[in-house]
Order: structure tokens, then C-alpha cells, then sequence
DNA sequence: CAAACCCGGTAGACACTGTCTACTTCCGAT
DNA sequence: ATCGGAAGTAGACAGTGTCTACCGGGTTTG
């Protein structure tokens, strides 16, 4: 395996183990056994070597979340359900990956996970969305995107533990159902 | 004005100037004029200033929340439309203070605006949701925590620019009537 | 009244960071 | 066979957070 890869790999490794405080453009180049200079050959800059960690993050989200979207015949909703376990599942088992992926003052403006992955799994969330709600509303892609910001939200938050504190819950499943049923209507329309 | 109430008061103004990136310990003590030692004999690590700077957009935040949510006597379904926009408008015109507050690796993890802020803030919520919605649901803690996070990923996700490519839209305000609107039911229940 | 003590502050050392700049080494093309 | 550039090393540089030694004055204490 080439050392621009290894590079990648150590950082994945660290930032899921150890979190974004430990990726260090010299401790990840000594974990990968090169001299601190060498990164500098495949990546100019230290941001730049994080941003491909970080893509290497997008591309797994991405990659759970279609399977998950893709898998069997089962109702759009049920499917929803289990895309947005899978996005809360991602989120709170690497928490240190995940507070990479959105910390763009470490990531390139224009890196961008963001036309590369989120507009695709946006696609598909806009697609189940159409198919799954219940009741009129507002254009698919702001239901969507309300309904992905929801999902971030609740991630986020119950990472930082204000909502396990504030609704007394132990995990996030209540959240969800209560977000999925509010932005896609009653589950039998 | 003492030297630990001026620390804070640059680092808030240097925050919402110049981005989180700017907030070194030697930076905020430079521009308070003191030496980079000083801030010490305040608050024993750099933590704990970003920790006190941070309560400050906590107690900014919670006042312009406050005041909103208890001015005149209209419905609560208006409250609920204009504290969004209060919450909204404070994470896009200070995204560094609003990044600041929410990033648990710079601050002291029992710091917390949470149990100070988050939770007065989070009953203000949960009251409005109670006598907003015009539909039966979940508990109203557990409706109040989901849209406080719809809430807090449109801010985040707008921030980062991700809905604006994805919905087309050009300012968040539909999103939060469809985040409102989902999460209460119909406006005129 | 003098002496001890601590509070608020300075200055410098230390290890560490990201970037930059030589300096080697080595392989492939002319 | 020689030249040139790619790949990697090593060291310098400014900047960071923390730690320690030091200093000046008040206040308390003997």
C-alpha cells in the first residue's frame, strides 16, 4: 500500500479512536511511519490531508446508507426508519469521524463531500420522502431537508447530551419516530 | 473593568469577528493588553476561557430567546415562528460564537450552558410546543426536543451551506415554517 | 512597627504544532 | 551516460498552551 493511502488509513484509525484532537499532521505521519515532511508531497496542506479523511467518512456514510436504502421491498417509510438508525448510528458510534465531516473550518470550502456525497444521499432521501408521507405539504425537497436537518439535529445534540438530559430518555429511537411521523404525517394515511 | 472580565469580553468580540481559529490564549491576551501568562490567575486552562466565553453566547442567546418568547400576547404557534427565527439568525450572524458553543472539545465538558441555559431555555419550549400543537403526539418533551433539534440542524446544515444547494431555496425561512409546521400540525387545528 | 505572605502580573523555558527550505536518493527518459 | 524530477529526510522558524521562577505591593500577622 502506497503512503498517500496509508496516510488516509492512520487517520481514519486515529480520528474514530482518539477523535479530531489527535489528528496531527506529525503524529499522523509518525503513526504511519514517515518523516513529518513527507505528507506534504500528496497533500499541500494540512486541511487538505483531513479533508480526504474526512471524504474517506462520506464515503462510508454513504455507502451504509444506500445499502440501507436499497436493501429489499419493504414501504418508503420503513425504510426511512431505518436510513435515519443508520445516519444517528453513524453519528454516535464515531463521534470523532462525524465531528470531522461538518467541522469546515478543518475541511476545504470546497472539498466538498458536499456535491460528491450529500447532494446524492440527498437524492435518494428526497425520493423516499415523496413516497412515504402521508399527507400534502411543501415542495420534496424542503420536506427533505427539513427532515435531514432533523436528523442532524438529533445527532448532534444527543452527541453533546442535552436531549438525553432534556426528554429523560436513554436513547435516540423516540426522537426519531417522532420526527419521522411528524414530517412525513400519520403512519396509517 | 477587571482583567477577567475584559478577557471575556475580547474573546467574545474576537469569536464573533474572526472565527473560533482566532481565539488563542495569547491572541486574547495581547488585545486585552496583558501578558500571555496573565489570564492564568483567572482561569486555570484555555478551556476555561473559551469555557466562559461560550457561557457568554449562552447568556446572549437565552436573553434574545427569552425576550422573544414573552413579548405581547400572541398565539404561542407565533412565539414558536419568531424564537426559531431568533435562534436562526443568532447561528448565521455569529457563526463563530454559535460554532464556539457547540464544540465540546474546546470546552469543559461539565461547563455547562446545559444544565444553566439549555434546560430553562429547553422548558420555554416545551411549554409553547404544549399549547401550540393542534394535533395529539408524543410526549411534549419529546416533541419539543425534536424540533429543537430541526431547529439546531437547519441552523448547522444551513451554515455549512448543504441546504441551500440542496433545497434551491435562499434563505432558510421555509425550512423552519415546514419544520414548525410539521412538528404542531396544521396551523389552523 | 516590622516581617511574612499571598495576589496579580511579567518573562522565559519547554515540548509541540504546521509550514517552509535545503539536501539526499533513486528511477526513468533522453 | 547523464540529466531531471519525484519521494522522502532533516532541520529551521514562528506560533501555541502550559509550567516555573521572579517581582512589586497590600494586607494580615507577630
Amino acid at each position: 500500500m502506497g503512503v498517500r493511502a496509508r496516510l488516509i488509513e492512520v487517520g481514519v484509525d486515529l480520528v474514530t479512536r482518539e477523535g479530531t484532537q489527535s489528528l496531527t499532521l506529525r503524529e499522523i505521519a509518525r503513526r504511519a511511519g514517515v518523516s513529518h515532511g513527507a505528507p506534504r508531497h500528496y497533500f499541500p496542506t494540512h486541511m487538505a490531508l483531513l479533508s480526504a479523511i474526512a471524504r474517506q467518512g462520506f464515503a462510508d456514510l454513504t455507502a451504509r446508507v444506500t445499502e440501507t436504502a436499497g436493501e429489499g421491498l419493504a414501504d418508503p417509510r420503513a425504510r426511512l426508519l431505518a436510513l435515519g438508525g443508520v445516519y444517528l448510528d453513524f453519528a454516535l458510534t464515531n463521534p470523532g469521524m462525524f465531528e470531522l465531516m461538518f467541522r469546515h473550518d478543518l475541511l476545504e470550502s470546497d472539498h466538498l463531500g458536499l456535491r460528491e456525497v450529500s447532494l446524492p444521499l440527498f437524492g435518494i432521501l428526497t425520493d423516499l420522502v415523496t413516497r412515504a408521507r402521508t399527507r400534502p405539504g411543501p415542495a420534496p425537497q424542503v420536506v427533505a431537508g427539513a427532515l435531514w436537518a432533523n436528523l442532524h439535529g438529533i445527532a448532534q445534540l444527543w452527541g453533546w447530551g442535552s436531549l438525553r438530559l432534556a426528554t429523560g430518555a436513554d436513547d435516540a429511537g423516540p426522537l426519531l419516530r417522532a420526527a419521522l411521523d411528524a414530517h412525513l404525517g400519520p403512519e396509517n394515511g
